[in-house]
DNA sequence: ATTTTTATAGATCATTTGATCAATAAAGTT
DNA sequence: AACTTTATTGATCAAATGATCTATAAAAAT
């Protein structure tokens, strides 16, 4: 079977607009490093994509490039900019919020591509990975903590640290599934609920 | 300055009992591809060591069987043996063992090595990796969800994930240390008992 | 002291791999 | 239909890299 065959192309030069062959480069370089690891050599690349080796590099300068590349395309819009509103509106009880939130966090980030590439780039110090960290905690978790501290009744405030946990502890959901590749519930959701509600009952939040 | 000089070498060529080389390139290895990554080359390994690259294979005739020995190496005795015994004692408050066990196990895991030896090999989808969560969902979280279940009064009784949900939330704290490097407690203990704390109390577990 | 053994170094091989460049053909232009 | 432009290919380079092999010197054995 020839790599035309396999991405479905007859001819054996077919000729894109610039940014399209772009497009899918980036693309299949996501799938691609997120499956072999960044130190994937380009070659593999190409034939994968079922182009030649050196048309990547027509379209970036260097390997370096393209990973970068990957990254932008992997990291942008992950954080939808609308949750720190979403998040904070006080008339919606904050369980639905802290629920509605991680559900569809969880949705965008338990996937195969992102999970791995966001930890092979923090492995490798990418710059993105810790402005994207910094970045949840400043307009997600940040303001989280203010929500359930106006929240809590019991004695005990919340600290940041708290928040983190919480977080991490449903991340780590992710972690398993795509980094470990160990077991795991094929819907989340329902322990997603179980963490969130543990959450709020320990700082004295019920349904309000 | 030579590399001898590095070491504390004093002549160029030093002749180890081939035990002691062998663990000496075995620590080497482990430093050194926990830093760089699994694809880290022979050659910049060699010189941190202070050896030549041609002598990492008399001891090991592949990279790769290197790195099984570094896998070995970080992953070996990393759970004790006695810790499914003193989890279950319950002549001791769980919340004793509890904070015990992850007092002890998070200064055993919170090293940079080991985490990060972890998280490679885990992308990399090595066995090791798999085995050994396997081994601790067996060994330590499964008594662990016996222990809460007996002791829960509330209604709502525990599920496996739930203790999968305790346990990612407190290593977390060691991702974001040692693979992301983002700001983090000094000493997590406080987070840790915060976070077995709230888990105890959501499941009405008190001081017994 | 002499010989033997073997841990180590240095040189080198064979691939792998990122990157380059001239030739080519597909699409657009006149 | 002829011409121009340029996206793509195929061949190739140079450096990196895992691995091998022989010479050597540091111990051990005699």
């Amino acid at each position: 079977m020839t790599d035309a065959a396999e991405t479905g192309e007859t001819s054996s030069r077919r000729r894109l607009p610039p940014s399209e062959r772009r497009r899918q480069i980036v693309d299949g370089a996501v799938a691609f490093f997120a499956e072999v690891g960044l130190d994937g050599n380009t070659r593999d690349l190409a034939k994968r994509i079922g182009v030649t080796q050196s048309l990547l590099f027509n379209y970036f300068a260097t390997k370096d490039d393209l990973i970068e590349a990957v990254y932008e395309k992997v990291y942008l819009g992950r954080l939808s900019p609308d949750w720190p509103e979403r998040l904070t509106d006080r008339s919606v009880p904050l369980r639905r919020r802290l629920l509605d939130f991680y559900t569809e966090y969880s949705t965008l980030i338990f996937e195969y591509e992102w999970m791995r590439i966001f930890m092979f780039s923090g492995l490798y110090g990418a710059e993105l990975n810790r402005r994207y960290l910094k970045h949840l905690g400043d307009v997600i978790l940040k303001p989280l903590l203010g929500e359930i501290e106006h929240a809590a009744t019991s004695g005990a405030s919340p600290v940041m640290e708290d928040i983190w946990n919480l977080h991490g502890g449903i991340v780590y959901i992710g972690i398993r599934q795509h980094i470990y590749r160990t077991p795991c519930p094929d819907d989340p959701s329902e322990a997603i609920t179980r963490a969130v509600d543990r959450f709020l009952m320990s700082f004295g939040i019920g349904e309000g």
